[in-house]
DNA sequence: ATGAAAGCGCTAACAC
DNA sequence: GTGTTAGCGCTTTCAT
């Protein structure tokens, strides 16, 4: 690979004119540039960022840290694309890891961290309460967390509007008819399930159906638990005639159980998801849901962070991004399914 | 952050005792190495990997660029979960990045790739024909094409084997009694899709049954894609009994047709798709199709380029991973559908 | 407007 | 065993 000494000794200047051309300074006649730019031209230069970055200490290197599922997560990809994307147009790299689950040895991916410099983290699926969560902030390496709520000094975080996303489908089912309504949200110590029960709660609230604990279970987030769950909720209560799901996996297990147990949806039961993943819309019947527009978090929080490495003083506040319920075909008026699930 | 200097100082020892340690030289003596270990660890030192990049002339950096869909394509993620893995594994890192579309302005990925010296690339799905090929075999950078085939110097490449997968589809479609068997195969020239499409006619040839031009349709690679083809081959054909499509997605969608033309899977018509995406499993009825071992795919994809990367002489032989029949419930025995075809 | 030279943090060849 | 030193490829004063 040809050197900043290559390209100057064939363009019959010094290296430090070469720098300047390069760098865009203004000092250079134009005569001078051109040769330059020629020779650069000719020899197929490419500045090493490495000996850049050694020099300016900077790597323009963002780690993206994805924990548990990660890119595996419907949800997740859609903001890894939107970082990705941007973090490029900001003329940084990504740089991507993976900490599959809370036993994996996470520290190696401390070490490289620190090794390359990095500049900024972008966190997502950080389980509340892991052990990575201090070592990251004694990093003091500025970071944004996204769906996780953080504060501190150079650190950004950002999420959907869950609770009002949550909210928005209880009341579409409330005002649906439903007064039964079960919620069957994902089992994590994560303030966003919080939020999302917080919503489910105030809807009821707004409408004065009082909340039965009862119809309240709480799971893990794949999908063969949101059929077990929903199988535990009709041996509770088998008076239910709408299930909230705290996401559109979750939701498509309780499809699954209700098919099987030979209700129709919405007929017999309405169901909700969150998140509106790409399959949402294909689900039997299309799956009512809420959507959390993750490209647009991946960008928001590509941006946000940069924003921080190029001004030291700063440090953006939460960040909040808009849920939409869209309305489909798994959700329609309360019916009463008593008959059927005491006959079957 | 700390610097070999300060480590040596505060040891007190020279900066290439230091050096020595961290790279395990064994010519320290035990307690000089102590000294010098406490001190890196009393500073929390991390060497910098920019300059030590520079002088050994390695980034140890792993590009990863996603061609179209990319990360959003459900048969990806599990290539690029395994890649990142692999890649972190062997004390590397992925940088990823991603050409959305044909028309995307892909400059900046190649300047990046050459400024960061990037030791390696994996590429995932780059179309047949498309201008950046060329721009990475002319970038003498050891690449690893994973479903595409390319030859080529310190160039490898790793595909399922679409042949055989396809062979046992159809051959478990014929087995079954199905003579009419179409074919939906996504319209790309990748030699993936052209493989497939042998397969299905060497089982043809196999059970001697002829191959129906008619029954063969290309078309692109979303659901709605799926679902129209599947409306044209009855407006062709209304005695197809057996549908194969080239990828799970749009078998999907091929069976959103059928269930809106009020057919059963698989009384009247079976499906069976390609790839065994998490949702294959839980479609309703859940999918017959070919696995592609996506992990284990990405996984083989890094270990080939690092090795590649470890040995100067090594050009890893195109790599075919096995691909496997998972017989579910989408297929079944041939039954006459005329009847209802054209009462419908 | 251009060049000489110092030095970013490290490794490696060579002294001692 | 340990220290000295040159230099990886670049940016950046500071001269001229």
């Amino acid at each position: 690979m040809p050197t900043l000494r290559d390209v100057a000794r064939l363009a019959g200047v010094s290296i430090s004119t070469v720098s300047h051309v390069l760098n865009k300074y203004d000092d250079i006649n134009e005569e001078t540039r051109q040769k330059v730019l020629a020779a650069i031209k000719k020899l197929d230069y490419h500045a090493n960022s490495m000996a850049r970055g050694l020099i300016k200490n900077k790597s323009s290197l963002i780690g993206l840290i994805l924990f548990g599922e990660g890119i595996g997560h419907p949800f997740f990809h859609q903001v890894v694309r939107g970082t990705i994307d941007e973090v490029e147009k900001r003329d940084r790299n990504a740089i991507l890891s993976t900490v599959p689950h809370d036993g994996y040895e996470a520290a190696p991916i401390f070490r490289k961290m620190h090794e390359h410099r990095l500049e900024g983290l972008i966190v997502l699926g950080l389980p509340e309460g892991h052990a990575a969560m201090a070592r990251i902030l004694n990093s003091k390496i500025p970071t944004l967390f996204v769906d996780a709520v953080v504060e501190g000094e150079r650190i950004g975080s950002i999420r959907s509007d869950n609770f009002r996303g949550a909210f928005l489908a209880t009341d579409h089912l409330l005002q649906l008819g439903h007064t039964r309504i079960a919620f069957v949200n994902e089992a994590s110590e994560a303030a966003i399930f919080e939020e999302r029960f917080r919503g489910y709660l105030a809807a009821h609230e707004k409408w004065g159906v009082e909340f039965n604990p009862a119809l309240y279970i709480k799971t893990g987030n794949y999908r063969v638990e949101g059929y077990r769950a929903a199988r535990e909720l009709f041996e509770r209560d088998r008076q239910v005639t709408a299930i909230f799901a705290s996401s559109d996996r979750l939701a498509f297990g309780v499809m699954d159980e209700l098919r099987r147990a030979g209700l129709q949806v919405p007929q017999d039961v309405s169901v909700v998801g969150f998140d509106d993943i790409e399959l949402a819309c294909f689900a039997n019947p299309p799956l009512t849901t809420v959507r959390q527009n993750g490209n647009l978090m991946g960008e928001r929080a590509a941006k946000e962070l940069v924003a921080m490495l190029e001004d030291p003083e700063y440090t953006p506040a939460p960040i909040l991004i808009d849920t939409e319920l869209m309305v489909r075909e798994s959700t329609g008026p309360v019916r009463g399914i008593n008959a059927r699930l005491s006959s079957a």
